[in-house]
DNA sequence: CTGAAAGCGCTTACAG
DNA sequence: CTGAAAGCGCTTACAG
């Protein structure tokens, strides 16, 4: 562990002053002679600008942050992906925290990112009601913002979002297609408080296009098939009690759920009872996590470009925080249906 | 956005210097009327020391880096998640960096973490000697470094792993108790180089255990039923058709692999082929990640406590961080074998 | 117990 | 194109 070597004993080898130096490693203006100097001192010191003192000096903190909901969620990975693949050579780190630590709601962390000025911009996930507080203490701390699929109506922030009704339609009309008209749907919550939740937007949007599409054909999705539980396995496994209680003939054929980790639990309840997929229940999730085409019957549902919007989502941080400018803007990426095993045509 | 106050803004309003609102805040030396004034003043101009200064003036990153190989392994999720909470209210945020990056292996975002001193610290999952280059870097630099699971030998850092060889035993134990005779064993591989692998040590370990535990019992596991591939999924589904070839009474009657991921793809291969779980074959992983108890059959498998081994890695981190030794230490973690469904007692 | 001063290692107007 | 100087906002010996 020998010394390092500064700015200054770069500039002393070189006969330079460091403003030379700098000006030579942050692309400003530099004889050619003079770049060749420097660069070689550089290279033979094996010199390398001390991060935090560079952005000491120029006032930011050369990190954005993630924030999710808890480290469980499957998607997150594909969002962590897409975020770093961005920010690769960019001299800006990713921090992660989440809200969720020990199982108890917590929002120390990403507070104190914000009140310390640990971060330049924000990127959250699933933001609802409850970090309403969050994203407006960023804001005023003039942070860039973007928040991946909220559940709330936030504005002067990147929103990016899948679109859920495209999605929900394209769900119906390929049940519709395998002729089934007994459709259930189990949509997913959202956090408003500590503990208190309510219907997730997205879950929603998804009904909406689901019902539409099916509606075309003639299906309607009566209220007794409509509930909302949280986006969990246990959820799953909870509503999958209460489809097996239902007399066969009267049970919904297919069963669409908020998103996959339910349908998962709602599968492998169901298959625990010797109940068949898709030959006596047809079954559709949402997201496609990396779990849907690893469990069999291979889950159908309709894949969320997780990487694609956690690099946009930072893409646009990065140019707020470098355009120093707080515009919002909204984007929504399509959603593709991914057809398995666990939809069939409808028996008889 | 009105500006935000500084220290000297505190001092000028409580009357005193800089000096004094620093050791307040510091807990440092301040009689009680003080402390009480510049406590008021704080709380009143909702002052917060900028960590990017406070950790200049430190010299140090106030940031220790978790250092991934990507983003898709299920038990980061757990090992994130117990660092976390070891750092809660410590004003040390956490770095997440991965080695493959758009399907490449790619460590210069790690290795700048290290050249440009942006953390103090290092956590690595799975380090192995592909990676050497990088952990010596580390050290080099002064940085503590802990490694879990690492896949070779390293001294002078923190080395925290499971019990593997138990963990294999312990497998070994639950077959022979339930009759099993032939048993395979797929264990996974790391990686030395760009493009190249070997056996994993945890893999080694594991099958270690398992064969003596089996043959404590009588059985041995020939040759021919061990293999290694790559920790994957589709490595596992490699394997299975490889099973369903062979004849079925001189087919393994249970398969060991390397972790719960190949093993899921091994059960699902089978599944798909009609093969019933554990009626024609048991099947066992290792790890214990949320896919595993999520799918059906329960896969039976062998539990890793990641998010406590994440939760002291980061905590010896932290300590040599403070201590501002390197000091060395090995940590071996107990693995308790959770029996679910995918193994039953051998058929006939 | 408190304050004045130096220092952490960069960047960037400002002169030249 | 280059250099001397100021400044970013903290902490911490050092005096008192």
């Amino acid at each position: 562990m020998t010394r390092r070597a500064d700015i200054a004993e770069v500039a002393r080898h070189a006969r330079v002053s460091k403003s030379t130096v700098s000006r030579v490693i942050n692309g400003g203006y530099a004889s050619p002679e003079v770049r060749a100097r420097v660069g070689k001192v550089i290279q033979k010191l094996g010199y390398t600008p001390w991060s935090t003192a560079r952005n000491f000096s120029l006032g930011r903190a050369g990190c954005i942050g993630l924030v999710i909901e808890d480290t469980q969620g499957q998607w997150i990975a594909q969002i962590l992906g897409g975020i770093e693949a961005e920010l690769t050579s960019k001299h800006i780190s990713l921090l992660v925290g989440s809200l969720v630590v020990r199982e108890h709601y917590d929002a120390t962390t990403v507070a104190s990112w914000i009140r310390e000025r640990r971060v330049d911009g924000l990127v959250f996930t699933r933001a609802g009601q409850h970090e309403r507080r969050l994203v407006e203490a960023a804001k005023r701390g003039g942070l860039a913002v973007a928040l991946i699929a909220p559940d709330e109506d936030f504005t002067g922030v990147h929103v990016l979002r899948g679109d859920n009704v495209g999605a929900g339609a394209a769900v119906g009309e390929h049940l519709a297609q395998l002729g089934h008209r007994r459709v259930a749907f189990v949509g997913g919550q959202a956090r408003t408080g500590e503990n208190a939740w309510r219907e997730s937007v997205d879950s929603v949007d998804r009904l909406t296009g689901l019902s539409k599409a099916l509606g075309a054909h003639g299906v309607k999705i009566p209220e007794s098939n409509v509930s909302f539980l949280r986006y969990h396995v246990e959820c799953g496994v909870e509503y999958a009690e209460r489809w097996l209680k239902l007399p066969r003939n009267r049970a919904p054929t297919a069963v669409v759920l908020g998103n996959d980790a339910m349908a998962i639990g709602f599968m492998r309840t169901l298959q625990s009872h010797d109940v068949r997929i898709p030959k006596d229940v047809s079954v559709v999730g949402f997201d496609d996590i990396p779990s849907a085409s690893m469990y069999f019957p291979g889950l159908t549902t309709v894949r969320q470009e997780m990487r694609e919007i956690g690099e946009a989502a930072c893409h646009f941080v990065l140019r707020s925080v470098e355009a120093k400018t707080m515009t919002g803007s909204t984007h929504l990426y399509p959603m593709t249906l991914v057809p398995r095993e666990s939809s069939g045509r409808v028996a008889e």
